[in-house]
Parts: C-alpha cells; sequence; structure tokens
DNA sequence: TTCCATTGAATGGGTGATCCATTTAATAAT
DNA sequence: ATTATTAAATGGATCACCCATTCAATGGAA
C-alpha cells in the first residue's frame, strides 16, 4: 500500500491481500444493483490471479502461441509478486497445456499450440473422483460416435479414408503376428482417425477424450485374459466400405453393433473392469 | 539418496535430479526391447512426479473426495522435497479441480468432488490459443444438441420437466421486465438443465462445455446491441411441450430451427463476434 | 454451570536469498 | 575453419522465514 516510492523496496511490499479483498468487494457489488445474500467471496490468491492476467492476454489476443513471457525473475518484479508464487502460477498453467517452460539461455515460458489431450485428463479425474461412471462414459461414447459416423460419412475426405485404410492394414498385421496389444493400439487409433475424420476438431476431442479411457479398459482386459476380438480387421474393412459409400445407416449399424459387443466381452469378467486396474498406472503407448 | 541416516537432514538432500533422470532411462528402456530411436526422454520434473503420485492414489481409490491429504510440511519431509515445490504440485491439481486448499487449523489439502466446469475451462483455452475455431464449436453444439433431444426425450423424469418448466418462467418474468442480460443467464440455465435431463452427466459436461462459450457470444451480442430473441419463452415452452409428449422428431426440429435463428442473430454483425470480446473478461453471472 | 473472550498452535499463503543444472552464444585455442 | 572453453541467462529446487486465518483449548465473567 502507501507509496511505494523505494526504488527497490527493500522491505516487504505486503500489500496484495488487503488489495484483493478490495477489488473483489468491488466486482460483488457491480454484479447486481440490490443483493439479497452476500457470503460466497472467497478471497483471490495471487497465483490465480497470475493466471487469469495471462489467460486474459490470451483471450485478448496479445499473446499467442510461440511468444514467450518474460524471464521468471523479471515477469515477477513487473507483477510484484515473489517468484515463488509466481512459478506457481506458471506450474498451473503448464499442466493445462497453456505453456511450455524451457530452461536454458534462450529459455523461457512459450505459449503453445492447445493440446487437445487435456480434456483426456479432464475425463479421467472425473472417473477417478467418481463424478462420472463407467456406465455413463459407455453410453456416451456409442451415441458420440454415432453422431461421428454421420459426420464422416458427409465430411471425410479421401485422405482421410486413406488413413484409416493404412491403419486397417497394420491391425491385420498385428493380429497375423499375433501382437494383441499393439492391435489394441491400432483400435484406439482408429477411432482417432474416425473421429478427425469429421472434420471438426472439437468433436474430434471429445471422442477422443471417451474413447482414451475405453482403450485403457480394453487393455487391460486384453493384457489380463489374452483374449480379442474375433474378426476385427474384417468388421473395420465392412465399415470402412460402408463409410467411403457415404451409406450411414449401414456404417452406423455395423458401428453400434461392434461396440455392444466389445461391450459384452469387457463386461464378461466384471472384475477386470475395476476402475483401479484401468487408470492406475500408465501403459507406455497410452501415455502422452 | 544414499541411506539419509540423519534424522532431520541438516544439510541439503541434493539428489533428486540425477535420480529422475535414471529413472526416466529406465522407463524408455523397459518400453520396448530394441528400440531404434531414443530421443525424447524429456526428464522428469519432481512436481510433475508428485501429481502423478497423487493421481495414483486416486485411481486406486484409496484416497477419494473429502480425504485430506498431510499438512504440506509433513508432506514434504515424506516426499522428501521441499515445500514449495510441494506447493507447485498441490496449485496445479487445485487448478485441476481435484484438491481445494484450506486455511487455519483443521485446513490442508482436501480431495474434492469432480467438478465438471473443468472441461469449460479446456473448451475456453482451446478457443483462446486457436486450435479450435467458433465455427467448430457452434457446429459441434448444435450436433450435440440433437443428441441431447433424443436422449431427453427417451430419459428426462418428472422432475427435469418440472426444472424446465421453472426456467420458462423466470424466462418470461425477465423479458417482461426487461432484464435482457438476465434472459441470457435464464437462457444458459435452460440448455444446463436440458443437458442433465438426459440423464448422463458425460453428456451434460460436454454440452455445459459447448454452451458455456456460445452463452458468452451470446451476453456480448445483447449487451453491447440491445437487441433480444423475439417470442423466447414462446418458444421454449413449444420445445418444452414436445419433450414432454416425448415427440422427438418436433423437439428436434424445434430446437434446431431455434438455433438456426440464434446463430443469424450473431452474425448479423460479425465484429460483435470477436473472441476477445466474449472470452476477455469475466461476467459476473458466468463465473464459478 | 454456562457463556463468551482470549490465547496459542497448526496450517496454508507468501517472500527473498541462494544454489544447481541446462542451454546457448561468445570467445579462445587449435 | 573448426573445436573446445567460458560465461551468462534461465528454469529447477531448497531453505528459512514471516503473515493471516482458523479453531480448539483455556480461563474468566455472568
Amino acid at each position: 500500500m502507501s507509496t511505494k516510492s523505494s526504488p527497490r523496496a527493500p522491505q516487504r511490499p505486503r500489500t496484495a491481500s488487503p488489495n484483493r479483498r478490495e477489488r473483489a468487494t468491488d466486482l460483488r457489488a457491480a454484479g447486481s444493483a440490490a443483493v439479497p445474500t452476500f457470503k460466497p467471496i472467497h478471497t483471490r490468491r495471487t497465483f490465480e490471479e497470475i493466471c487469469e492476467r495471462i489467460r486474459e492476454q490470451l483471450a485478448l489476443g496479445v499473446l499467442k502461441p510461440g511468444d514467450k513471457l518474460p524471464a521468471e525473475r523479471e515477469l515477477a518484479q513487473q507483477l510484484g509478486v515473489s517468484r515463488n508464487v509466481l512459478r506457481e502460477a506458471l506450474r498451473s498453467l503448464e499442466m493445462a497445456g497453456v505453456l511450455r517452460l524451457q530452461k536454458g539461455v534462450k529459455g523461457g515460458a512459450f505459449i503453445q499450440q492447445g493440446d487437445t489431450r487435456r480434456m483426456n485428463e479432464v475425463m479421467r479425474d472425473m472417473l477417478s473422483l467418481g463424478t462420472i461412471s463407467v456406465r455413463e462414459l459407455s453410453e456416451a461414447r456409442v451415441h458420440v460416435l454415432d453422431l461421428v459416423v454421420q459426420l464422416a460419412c458427409a465430411n471425410a475426405r479421401r485422405g482421410d479414408l486413406d488413413a484409416l485404410e493404412a491403419n486397417i492394414e497394420r491391425t491385420e498385421l498385428a493380429t497375423k503376428e499375433g501382437r494383441l496389444l499393439d492391435r489394441v493400439e491400432c483400435s484406439r487409433e482408429f477411432y482417432k482417425l474416425l473421429a478427425a475424420s469429421t472434420g471438426n476438431k472439437v468433436i474430434a476431442m471429445i471422442v477422443d477424450s471417451v474413447t482414451e479411457i475405453h482403450m485403457r479398459f480394453v487393455y487391460a482386459k486384453v493384457a489380463s485374459s489374452g483374449v480379442a476380438m474375433a474378426r476385427l480387421a474384417e468388421k473395420r474393412r465392412q465399415f470402412l466400405a460402408a463409410l467411403s459409400e457415404r451409406n450411414v445407416a449401414l456404417a452406423s449399424r455395423l458401428l453400434r453393433s461392434h461396440l455392444e459387443s466389445v461391450q459384452r466381452m469387457l463386461e464378461q469378467d466384471p472384475g477386470a473392469m475395476s476402475l483401479h486396474v484401468a487408470l492406475a498406472d500408465v501403459q507406455p503407448g497410452l501415455r502422452r
């Protein structure tokens, strides 16, 4: 508070908290004219303020992917906070996929391209915390994939179909050579390619997030029991043929039927369906 | 690491980094038998390790919502890291909605119920960073809402319909009294209720995330131009009637038609559609 | 006894100084 | 011209504090 006349502020500038309090109160007052109850303020902490400040610059277009933030020591001084608390904010933004921190001279905090895998983490956390259930996730996946088939039939381009074709060939090879877990990887990629073929990254992101979790269950099931979906590549080819002919009804029916058979396979042994097995540890290929 | 025989470790246990290096290398080696190229390791930092450790406990069910982590000072000592770096990890988890940090004696880090609003943040960041476009978001929203109508017709319960009815009444009141921005708030809530009526929290979360952004645009448009959708409550009533009769085709048609007219309203003045206006600052009601 | 004010300990919030490890550019040596 | 060395900048991490908040325990007043 006060004047802050000293050039390097040798004594503590311990003014952050009271200032924030005032600001929060102002915001509430501006919210609506006559407020009946007024409890929920929940004083802002500096790292929240910092995160928000940076996100604001992002939304305003002042910061764009590729840009570099000032060095930690300098930015901390600019913001009038300690380097430690600034790092808490930067860490949060890094975990959020907004920043990438790079060491060394010419290093720094660089704004990143958005990482759509963040949504996977959200789904995973919601499942871990019991906010959503496996049943809801599976159901949502079926419905969303149905939508994907419609959009893919409408929008898939030649390159998308070729990529799916190549994926099916890899699946066949993995099947022949008995690499069951690699085949699960192929499946995961198949749905990713299918989602991408809709041409809509929002849809693709949603599909990926539900599929990523689902594939962990499949992976765990295959790894523990050794069973595997029969005639997988063949079914994929039929589906791709329907997709290529833009036959929505057929493609939709084929996919739904396949999803149901996978679901039956998974539910066959409820013990292996435990969240813990599927979520707990990190399989080599399924991780970023 | 070594023996760590001293009880309180007065000298620095500066051994963290080299250990992590070794561990990362081991992981890579275990990843596959014969690796052709080996570049991407990207040494793990302690805060990542900590986050992962805690998430692992979550997935394993050792930690559940409501549980409390040890105090920062103690947990830091248990993990053999400094309190500051532990706080970086806790901050990240707090931003992720996994933890809530509470001050005071009997305070601590408490595992939370999952907060589905996290997905909104993801969408917002992806849009800010240019990873997804407004067009993709709008398109996805239309398709997802179409799906929602199907599911709502199938699954909506009496309470859901009553809540929608009550929402429409609030909308009428706001319209009569000319509170245009409150009416936008009602719209946001309408879609939230509609999404909830599917009975599937995954679907609801997805719908909310795309709707939240969309409503920012509507809010900005209404706030700047003062225009507002005509006959809103009336259209809502028609839609709700169709929903109550489980008439999927009619409900779907009504909603789609409404969405299109809103879209026309928004696109009428492209200037007001700027990302910056919609995303930059925080409207009182639209914020957590 | 009951109730309320005081106190003190535990806890998260925050600061500043200091060191380490990595990276890169500038410089020197070959 | 090439290669090795050095120096500076930067993120990574630690330590030692201090502050503000919260709540249980304590003790005095009614």
